[in-house]
DNA sequence: GTCTATACTACGATAGAC
DNA sequence: GTCTATCGTAGTATAGAC
């Protein structure tokens, strides 16, 4: 289900963060008046939060066809999570509420255990589950801290965007330079769990 | 040089970003007038860009001395690069300024030039030179790549702490944890770099 | 339910005393 | 140089018309 002032608030609140964003504007792009907000979700802080239990909705639709731990060859798994993790990552659609997660994570607020329970803690689950299929061990801390570090090799993509940019000498992501970067993240988690795999 | 009014400027619109800090607070917490803001800096802008000077000095003083491409093994220099600016991230102290520089990222403004003129480019030239006198390849946007998937792995233990946090099921980093995730990035690390060498 | 009006608060900038 | 006092602007919330 699409929502323009939900569309609207996401954008903002994921730009300018929860003070930097006015509900003026946001209602202003939503085509609606101001006091409208304050109907539907009582105010700011309710359309903050709407705004999170959105984002957390819509990755979860997104990522829901890579999760199951079906049988098969757990790297495949691992793969396909990561490469689906990474185009989104990658792609303008996630612009917005990636924004919104990372403030979310530098200053968690109740919008955060929104985002945990409905998207996050379900992938990284699955990724930690699936090293310890892929390398036969079964600390399921360390998996987890594995895991975490695939995450942020595709992260900071997303999070480190400016950086990136110039590192490559672009203005924009060329498809040659996706193609690299799927390939140099696919690539090192290959090399990481056949290091850490019992023999 | 320690400078409360940078200090406290750097924490809250690290906290806040440029839009949610206020000079009336940034003020208050550095016990000076408001208006000795706008003498010293000419207005909150330009206070922006002076904390962005201010971190930059403060991680290039933090960096410098992992820095040099001196001769020695490149593989061990890479290690204790990243090893260092993984204490960084974890450290309390990067917290203020790393939300700084994430903001700053997402939406680049003239500071990012000043961060990353003054502190960003140089530690990812020696990773990327380090990496390709560890593989033996030339390729510098492909090594620039590998290096960047590197800070990649640090920066989530920033960038996503509240979910690192979850995933550990911790309050805060014990120091075991700490010990935990840089064995968990320097061995990623090998193994990347050990699959990448050509023979 | 959604709008327009308005009340109230907090912000950044500036002028002027010291 | 640093302060206090004040101005204009923009923010959220609310009351009341439709």
């Amino acid at each position: 289900m699409s929502d323009a002032l939900l569309d609207a608030a996401v954008s903002q609140f994921g730009d300018l963060g929860l003070a930097g964003a006015s509900t003026r504007a946001i209602a202003a792009a939503a085509g609606i008046a101001m006091s409208t907000i304050t109907y539907r979700y009582g105010g700011k802080d309710g359309l903050y939060l709407a705004a999170a239990d959105y984002i957390a909705r819509t990755i979860g639709e997104r990522m829901q066809p890579a999760l199951p731990a079906r049988a098969g060859d757990p790297l495949d798994r691992i793969l396909g999570l990561v490469r689906g993790f990474t185009a989104l990552m990658l792609s303008e659609e996630s612009r917005p509420w990636a924004r919104f997660i990372i403030r979310e994570q530098m200053q968690p607020t109740a919008a955060f255990d929104r985002l945990w329970d409905g998207a996050m803690r379900e992938v990284l689950d699955s990724l930690a589950t699936g090293v310890m299929a892929a390398t036969g061990r079964t600390d399921v801390k360390a998996a987890r801290l594995t895991a975490m570090t695939f995450l942020g090799q595709v992260l900071v993509f997303r999070a480190a965007r400016a950086a990136v940019m110039r590192a490559l000498e672009r203005e924009e992501l060329e498809p040659d330079d996706v193609a690299a970067i799927h390939g140099r993240i696919e690539a090192n988690i290959r090399a990481i769990l056949n290091a850490e795999a019992v023999q």
